[in-house]
DNA sequence: ACTGGCTCCTGAGGGC
DNA sequence: TGCCCTCAGGAGCCAG
């Protein structure tokens, strides 16, 4: 690893969030909350007081996720989840010993539990009985990376004119959710496009390579983390997530592995950008 | 309508 | 060894 500029690669991005969601719902869906324990409620947003009375006795339906917030689905209402940029969600046995951090329990059953850690405190957790889709912290979202909406022609038009680089323009929730600051120097390192181009000046075809190399660099990310699914049952550890093989995030100084020239770091928009100057236009 | 900057928070890492 | 300083980052919010 050449010299560091910045970066977490352990933030939850959307594989994370969704090989999250993949790893507990078999485990707790159907399943009846007995209890709930909130040991710190001063999150980005504070979890409801009465977010035990509202929960306990209910059955878990579904675990869906929108963007990078998970849905836990019961029949008057929805918990929403945000991991924020330290948080996870883990299932262990009642028993086991509390960490610092571990802000939120929900047991279900006698032995199982869902506990809520977030160190930085930037993720959320809220109740809502209206449909989630409508609620504030997403009725705004842009399109899934694998929507059919999610087209070249789609962001071609949305980009018109704008002068934001399109690495923040991907970033976006509005344009489209899921980007993350690391999968969007991936991306874009993958379509050759340089991180700091005028949105409003990258091409119907590029973005058609963008959408492609925005789609693999998650997939890629969502293989990788389906092998880390059994790290979520596990009483000790971090539920692993994952990094697949980065190009350029982190590799600031080290050698394109498409070309040699040393990767570059550049901060657009208070964020840390990894680019390769000769491949990247 | 856009855009950039600020904010929340903790832990990791560098310098001395 | 240890302390102090800096800084990352998701996403909402606000001011220009």
């Amino acid at each position: 690893m050449g010299s560091w500029c910045g970066g977490a690669a352990d933030v939850p991005e959307l594989p994370e969030v969704e090989t999250t969601r993949r790893g507990i719902s078999p485990l707790v869906v159907g399943r009846k909350i007995s209890k709930v324990s909130v040991r710190e409620r001063r999150l980005r947003q504070p979890v409801p007081r009465n977010i035990a009375a509202t929960l306990t006795g209910q059955i878990l339906l579904a675990v869906e996720r929108r963007s990078k917030y998970l849905l836990f689905c019961f029949d008057n209402g929805t918990l929403i989840v945000h991991l924020g940029m330290s948080g996870s969600l883990r299932i262990v046995e009642a028993q086991t010993t509390l960490r610092k951090h571990d802000h939120v329990e929900i047991r279900f059953g006698d032995h199982l539990c869902l506990r809520l850690h977030d160190p930085r405190r930037f993720g959320l957790m809220v109740w809502t009985r209206e449909s989630p889709s409508t609620h504030a912290l997403l009725n705004h979202l842009g399109p899934e990376p694998w929507d059919e909406e999610f087209t070249p022609e789609y962001l071609h038009e949305s980009a018109r004119g704008r002068k934001l680089a399109v690495k923040n323009f991907i970033m976006d929730g509005r344009i489209v959710v899921g980007v993350g600051n690391i999968y969007a120097s991936e991306s874009l390192h993958r379509a050759g496009i340089h991180p700091s181009r005028a949105a409003g000046r990258v091409s119907k075809a590029r973005f058609r390579d963008l959408i492609t190399s925005v789609q693999a660099v998650l997939e890629e990310a969502l293989t990788v983390g389906g092998t880390t699914l059994r790290d979520f049952v596990k009483s000790d550890g971090e539920p692993g997530y994952f990094a697949l093989e980065l190009k350029v995030y982190g590799r600031t100084g080290d050698p394109c592995r498409g070309c040699g020239a040393p990767i570059r770091c550049v901060v657009i928009g208070q964020r840390s950008s990894f680019y390769c100057p000769l491949c990247q236009r």
